[in-house]
DNA sequence: GGACCTAGAC
């Protein structure tokens, strides 16, 4: 173990794999104890955690009776979004199993909860086993058990168990209308929406989901309105059971408009989420900047950008005044520091001061430029989308051009990460592939299309869509789909050089900004 | 007195 201690700090820099390797080694001599306080220098050192350190450690936590420690591992799997990893979640399904074997009195809620843990990795065959033979069986746990057969697809289990529940509430409903409409079984979740006996915001927004989800917008846009007549309705009639739409129904109704290229309902429902205080909503904001792209009027997406997440910018703004402070108290600013007020300039995109105090920092503190405050700088200049003088900045660098290898390292390690936190989303797939593409590295690339067919999900390429004699038009880049493609395409050369003879040009630096 | 369960945008 000395050995092996001294060969690791050798090691400048130990990626994933080198930390695993030290926990088998300390796992196979039974020194659990080790591997706990490894593992806490290596979350200290900010070392890369993946999903092959977990099971191990949570292993020796419960081996060593670490349970404090243990608990804190599970928070740092939690925090990572390591959760749900068939391999991580397993692990604390069986210590969560032999917490509740080891239980003397297991109640229902015990019995949810275990349940619920071998629903959450999939198991439904443990899970049903131990549904089988829970002795008391409440609403709550019927509905855990159901959910978790709709989550594999599997409609029809999932329908005769929920037939067989003795009573089942708002929630179970609601379970099975989303089951079904997530399973594009149209007909299905429209029924039950009709046959449920009462209604939340859960219920409405399983419709109109569903809806959008399978295709189906006008219907989506039809059944908004149906709901906006309820809520009219209530003033008068008094009636209950009435639902008011929320932030979740105003996306799902924004992405049904920017399908449909209806640039005029997509307006009003903006002016509504404003009414019903959703204006610089994340999830709203982003629906809105959609659909507002999608319909081609950038003005307006680019409006709402702006309105959205001003807490960076008041952080940074922060940081500045602090820094100010800081030296008004005679506190000597060091290299780190200064990364700090790098990066605070770059977010709130002040170019020049951001200069003003990299040129500080050298003429009046003495203090040498790392790697990271030439980081800070083309990451400053990048972001105001000045790239001739970014690239600039890294020519005049005094490292090694070895060095910007690293950023793409840094790169594929941060995607690394996104597709282990939402594997189900394309886009990070194709982005990496993009970079070893760039790299040259082609068999990663076909490494990375496998995986990619493998999660069943496709990259939905960015469109435009337009509102045409009553029916729509997609347009992607490059689309030769369309009957009139010759005529479209020509139309279009004839309006770029009408543009070009009154002398624009087309500004990309705005849409530089933009992101 | 409390615990176990319903969804999203890019």
């Amino acid at each position: 173990h000395a050995r092996a201690w001294v060969e690791f700090d050798k090691t400048a820099q130990p990626n994933g794999a080198t930390w695993n390797a030290m926990f088998r080694g300390y796992a196979q001599a039974k020194c659990h104890l080790d591997v706990v306080v490894l593992f806490a220098r290596m979350h200290r050192a900010g070392a890369s955690l993946n999903c092959f350190t977990f099971p191990m450690v949570v292993k020796s936590c419960a081996t060593a009776n670490a349970a404090k420690e243990g608990r804190q591992v599970h928070c740092v799997v939690a925090k990572r979004g390591f959760k749900s990893n068939t391999f991580v979640g397993g692990v604390f399904v069986a210590d969560a199993y032999k917490v509740f074997a080891e239980m003397r009195d297991k109640n229902v809620f015990a019995w949810t909860a275990v349940v619920a843990a071998h629903v959450a990795c999939h198991d439904m065959v443990s899970a049903r086993r131990l549904f089988d033979l829970a002795p008391q069986c409440d609403v709550v746990l019927w509905n855990v058990i159901v959910s978790g057969y709709i989550e594999l697809g599997d409609m029809v289990a999932a329908r005769e168990l929920f037939d067989r529940m003795p009573d089942c509430d708002v929630m179970s409903w609601n379970t099975v209308l989303s089951g079904y409409a997530n399973n594009g079984e149209v007909e299905l979740f429209v029924k039950v929406f009709e046959e449920m006996p009462a209604r939340n915001v859960y219920s409405w927004n399983g419709l109109i989901g569903g809806y959008v989800r399978n295709g189906l917008f006008k219907e989506a846009l039809e059944c908004f309105k149906r709901m906006l007549v309820l809520v009219e309705g209530e003033g008068k009639e008094g009636s209950d059971g009435v639902v008011v739409p929320n932030d979740y129904t105003v996306v799902a109704v924004l992405s049904a408009c920017s399908r449909l290229g209806d640039l005029e309902i997509g307006k009003w429902v903006h002016v509504y989420a404003d009414s019903i205080g959703y204006k610089g909503n994340l999830f709203v904001g982003n629906a809105l900047i959609d659909m507002y792209a999608k319909c081609g009027v950038i003005e307006k997406a680019l409006d709402v950008f702006d309105g959205l997440d001003p807490c960076h910018a008041w952080h940074a703004a922060d940081a500045l005044s602090l820094f100010e402070g800081m030296k008004r108290a005679g506190e000597r600013p060091d290299g780190v520091t200064f990364v700090g007020i790098l990066s605070a300039c770059t977010h709130m995109g002040l170019v020049r001061n951001g200069f003003l105090h990299f040129q500080s920092m050298v003429d009046d503190y003495l203090i040498v430029p790392q790697i990271e405050h030439y980081g800070c700088m083309v990451d400053l200049l990048g972001r105001a989308g000045l790239i001739n003088q970014a690239v600039d900045i890294v020519r005049k660098m005094p490292m090694e051009p070895d060095v910007m290898y690293k950023n793409v390292e840094m790169a594929e390690l941060a995607l690394q990460r996104l597709i282990e936190l939402e594997p189900n989303n394309p886009g990070n797939f194709v982005m990496l592939s993009n970079i070893y593409k760039d790299l040259g590295r082609s068999q990663d690339v076909a490494r990375l299309k496998v995986a990619m067919r493998d999660t069943g999900f496709r990259k939905v390429p960015g469109c435009s869509v337009i509102g045409c004699n009553d029916s729509v038009v997609e347009f992607y880049s490059l689309d030769e789909r369309h009957p009139e493609t010759d005529s479209i395409y020509r139309a279009l050369q004839g309006l770029t050089i009408l543009l070009r003879s009154h002398g624009y040009v087309p500004n990309l630096v705005d849409v530089a900004h933009a992101n």
